[in-house]
DNA sequence: ATACTGACCCCCG
DNA sequence: ACGGGGGCCAGTA
């Protein structure tokens, strides 16, 4: 498969999570079809253009923390608009989605999805 | 071709 | 909660 193909499902699969939820680069490239594909996901995202409609904010590392240091610029960003839809998320990037509980069928998580609540 | 890097993931102390 | 190690795939030098 191509690259640009790759990239076409990737982005997909972000824009296909519904808000006020979150899905781990590695739930996201399964979910677009792909193999063994968080890099590409992460790299795919990170090339992504300022102003896209892209949800990129919604894809968190596996576990549920933002992928960003803590207080870096790109963290702060993205925290806030995950707060802005409900979710909550800790100094520590910790992000608990807001409807994560309920609706499983849209709702994508990552490897460990029982670890908290 | 090799070598290093990255918004990653998993396993084991 | 910390560390360390290996694997993964694309991009870049």
């Amino acid at each position: 498969m191509k690259i640009d193909a790759a990239r076409d499902l990737i982005l997909s699969a972000v824009t296909a999570i519904p808000a006020g939820a979150i899905a781990s680069y590695g739930v996201v490239g399964e979910r677009a079809g792909l193999q063994r594909s968080a890099r590409m996901v992460a790299r795919v995202l990170s090339q992504l253009p300022a102003g896209s409609a892209v949800p990129w904010f919604r894809v968190v590392r596996s576990g549920g923390r933002i992928a960003f240091a803590s207080g870096s610029r790109s963290f702060q960003r993205q925290r806030k608009l995950l707060e802005a839809e409900g979710c909550v998320v800790s100094d520590e990037g910790r992000v608990r989605a807001a409807r994560a509980d309920n609706s499983l069928d849209a709702l994508l998580w990552g490897p460990m999805m029982g670890s908290g609540e």
